[in-house]
DNA sequence: ATACTTGCAAATGATTTGCCAGTGT
DNA sequence: ACACTGGCAAATCATTTGCAAGTAT
């Protein structure tokens, strides 16, 4: 929080809130859901979201197609696998990537992060062929 | 083309134009940028697009943000790796990730694909401190 | 002749911008 | 006080939907 201060930004109500609610909340979020249970308006959220990310606070996910969604910065950042079939959301722990970022990091060149773009497949139950799972 | 005539849909016109132009095209092309290209109504290209995709012949990809970009489905997918600093896009050949597809489902279950969300990374340029690139 | 298709207008969802009144420091 | 913020309206970007006229089969 002190980052803020220190560059002149402000810890107005809207702001401590949103920086709240990413704080109690266990999953990433919308702007509009978090708009929606904080009473504030969506623009204010999204405007703070923006601050709240350029000074490395928050950042946020896609998994799916849909809105972005929001977490708090942490320094060791979760990752997330998404299941295109049944929606599901596995959350990849700090570091359990790591092997494999240096794989494509020797390949490639690239260091690259799921933060941004969830790693998007088949999850096991939907790749059953027996027990079908919703569309 | 055959597929298509089989349940029904049309070759019309601007259906051909929109699998032509895919089919030259040596990138990804976003349905904006088709419809500029062929002189067809971008809805016309979206629901062009959208049947297209609905019967597996063409596909979208997300590099960073933006539209969907479209491409043929060859049956050997194409993957991206996209660096988000210099926005470099570089194009990993059908089973080049195949290592490391097979060991994300050992780890975790899941069949994961890099055809719909690029990998997302610092290209090797990109991550050398010293001649700095594009914001 | 009968569906599938088209273009154009309008709606939708996600996010951004303008503006002025409100408020942290 | 001054500069950063809040809300609200309106704009923007990507995409979808409604509808009447057009066309492939």
């Amino acid at each position: 929080m002190q980052v803020l201060r220190a560059s002149g930004m402000r810890l107005s109500t809207a702001r401590r809130l949103v920086l709240g609610a990413l704080f109690t909340a266990d999953a990433p979020v919308s702007a509009v859901q978090l708009a929606e249970d904080l009473a504030v308006d969506e623009t204010s959220v999204y405007r703070n979201l923006e601050v709240l990310e350029r000074f490395g606070l928050v950042r946020h996910v896609h998994l799916g197609h849909g809105p972005g969604l929001y977490v708090l910065v942490s320094g060791a950042e979760r990752e997330y696998i998404y299941c295109d079939r049944c929606h599901a959301v596995t959350t990849v722990l700090p570091g359990e990537l790591d092997p494999l970022r240096r794989r494509i990091r020797r390949s490639f060149g690239h260091e690259v992060r799921f933060t941004h773009f969830a790693l998007v497949g088949v999850c096991e139950q939907c790749s059953q062929p027996d027990r079908l799972q919703a569309l």
